[in-house]
RNA sequence: CGGGGAGUAGUUCAGUUGGCUAGAACGCUUGGUUUGGGACCAAGAGGUCGGAGGUUCAAGUCCUCUCUCCCCGACCA
């Protein structure tokens, strides 16, 4: 492709945006913002965009069957799975002006995620356990009204996703399958060139709203990566932070048992503010915090001063509660008898149930609120002043430094994005539209179904987070809008008539070429573009390298340049090309 | 959803206590000179100041409503 011919070169402006990938793919002329998360693919982008849907469609259809379901989603099918309530980014489609209103006043949702419209398919064609296992797939746009858009392709609401769903008769014939999903999916981000358990690893993470079990994520180490791993060195098991069991380091154990005291601070609220007052060791604090349980009863829970609760994944499963949430101010005093800030585990209302974290189990001379207005007590001990719980229980959030509980050992933490996700869906949604089978007795079962996506749109960031530098992006060549970038520098006939040739005979030998042929522009200009498209092979022709009778190539990648002959050009290209990653 | 910021030329922005014909840089057009890391000279085009209403002799500037974008947080199947 000539470059004159492409309107949407890559622009002089300098602005910065949130994310590095939203700041060079704009600049580079990749995509164009129509409004917040709403984007554009322009030229270079859709080539990336195409090259990434082949992998991801070779791949797929080893392990599924494409198709191709609609955007838009009869309102009653969202209403069957009651996730019209639930579903906190839905966008609708309805009549857009008044002369369309008078015609037709349907509405839509517009799908953020189609297991609305895939069950009641495959409903149709789905009766014996003879038509199971199955599995469909989709690369398709996706709508999330998000409450916030951000960081370029990383959180859009409208972007491209492969989503697929498979349908079985048991968990079991499930388990076989998914397992089979997620070798295909390790198989596809390989061929990103990102390698397993080094560059992406799959990690455990929250079950969602359907499941009490764990999904996986697929998440790509990236120093700015919006998710947190917890990853156990010897067997490369990862959590996302919102599951990773913990096990606290505890601070050291002092033999002797100083005399408990209560300690009056008035207003000393908060642990930050209690550690500066008693200069003490933060590890030797207990934040003790009151809950609701189920809008029922109310519960206290005891943590190390250090830690935050995980309310949701942690402590909401030991309770097996459907809702927690904090108590308010007037429900802490009517069970505490004082405001805010000093219920501790001593003289605790007995009627309230004590959930004791395992980061205070090997406390010696503590800190906890006395449940006295205004006081604090330290050099607690457990036994002699406090009666020791016969349980404690893992309701922390996990952080750096924390210890994995059955292993004991140091987790590796690290900061990572994700690119795809997969889980088990169970029957609820084959609950909400009927969709059973017959099995070989005759007897009529829910199908067991699961989940498996991949953001395309998004990956295309996450790659660009990953692989640039300050000039623009190093696209590794499967991914490249192009294979080569040929630059031509001057506009004499000489220059123009050999790259030329060189444009065809590349063209010739099977490589996609994008040669700048724009006469207009100096040489810095040109290779200030070059950069940022970020093709992986650059080829510069100009009077000085006719004149020396070589060739000039840069890598793009590592940036490095060779020196060649003319008459090797072509097999000097396809060993550093064979060489990229 | 809470808090904050901003909408003025294609783009990024300036525009003072309301006051004359609304500016700059980059980009664009024309002519010329250049051509190895974001050129040079000259001339030129380009604006309903997000929208609606109001106050005023006078509104980009003040007030009300509204739409949109951006940032922080919460949320994120």
């Amino acid at each position: 492709m000539r470059q004159t011919s492409i309107i949407t070169n890559p622009k002089k402006s300098s602005k910065i945006y949130d994310s590095v990938n939203a700041t060079l793919l704009i600049k580079g002329g990749f995509i164009n913002q129509e409004a917040a998360g709403i984007y554009t693919f322009l030229h270079y982008g859709k080539r990336v965009l195409d090259k990434i849907i082949n992998i991801v469609r070779e791949e797929m259809d080893k392990i599924g069957v494409e198709i191709l379901m609609s955007a838009l989603s009869p309102f009653d099918n969202w209403i069957k799975t009651e996730r019209i309530n639930n579903v906190d980014v839905l966008f609708k489609a309805d009549a857009g002006n008044e002369p369309t209103r008078k015609r037709s006043d349907s509405a839509y949702i517009l799908q953020p995620t189609h297991e609305e419209m895939v069950t009641p398919i495959v409903k149709e064609f789905v009766s014996s356990y003879k038509h199971l296992p199955v599995a469909f797939y989709q690369i398709q746009p996706k709508f999330r009204n998000e409450p916030r858009a951000k960081s370029g392709l990383l959180r859009g609401r409208e972007f491209l996703m492969k989503d697929l769903y498979s349908f079985h008769k048991d968990a079991n014939q499930f388990k076989q399958y998914y397992a089979k999903a997620r070798e295909a999916y390790i198989k596809t981000f390989e061929r990103f060139g990102f390698k397993y358990n080094q560059d992406f690893f799959v990690v455990y993470a929250s079950g969602g709203t359907f499941s009490d079990d764990f999904s996986e994520e697929f998440q790509l180490r990236l120093d700015v990566g919006e998710d947190l791993v917890f990853r156990v060195p010897s067997t490369n098991v990862c959590y996302n932070r919102e599951v990773a069991p913990s096990k606290a380091v505890d601070p050291e154990i002092e033999s002797e048992q100083y005399e408990m005291k209560e300690v009056f601070g008035e207003g000393i609220i908060g642990v930050d503010e209690l550690v500066n007052f008693l200069n003490i060791d933060i590890r030797k604090t207990i934040k003790t915090l009151i809950y609701i349980v189920n809008e029922e009863y109310p519960i206290a829970v005891a943590v190390r001063g250090d830690y935050e609760i995980n309310e949701d994944e942690k402590l909401r499963k030991v309770l097996k509660a459907t809702t927690i949430r904090l108590a308010t101010e007037e429900e802490v005093k009517m069970h505490t008898g004082c405001t805010i800030g000093y219920a501790g585990i001593l003289n605790l209302n007995p009627n309230i149930r004590l959930i004791c974290d395992e980061s205070i189990a090997n406390l010696t001379n503590f800190e906890t609120g006395a449940n006295k207005e205004n006081y604090h007590l330290i050099n607690v001990n457990w036994g002699r002043d406090v009666e020791k719980p016969s349980e404690f229980y893992d309701v922390k959030v996990a952080k750096d430094g924390d210890l994995h509980p059955s292993t004991d050992e140091r987790y590796e933490v690290f900061r990572a994005s994700e690119i795809g996700n997969i889980f088990d869906l169970g029957t609820k949604f084959s609950e909400s539209f009927d969709l059973t089978y017959v099995d070989e007795k005759g007897e009529k079962h829910y199908v067991h179904m699961g989940c498996y996506g991949i953001g395309v749109s998004r990956l295309m960031g996450v790659i660009v987070e990953k692989y640039h530098d300050d000039n623009g992006i190093k696209w590794p060549k499967s991914l490249a809008p192009y294979d080569i970038h040929i630059i031509t520098i001057g506009d004499s006939d000489d220059v123009m008539d050999y790259s030329k040739q060189v444009y065809v005979d590349l063209r010739e030998n099977g490589y996609d070429v994008l040669w700048d042929d724009r006469l207009d522009l100096s040489a810095g200009e040109k290779f200030a573009d070059s950069d940022l498209i970020g093709i992986p092979i650059r080829i510069i022709i100009s009077k000085k390298t006719l004149e020396s009778g070589s060739i000039e190539i840069k890598n793009r990648q590592i940036n490095d340049i060779y020196f060649i002959e003319r008459a090797n050009l072509i097999k000097q290209v396809r060993e550093i090309y064979d060489n990229l990653l």
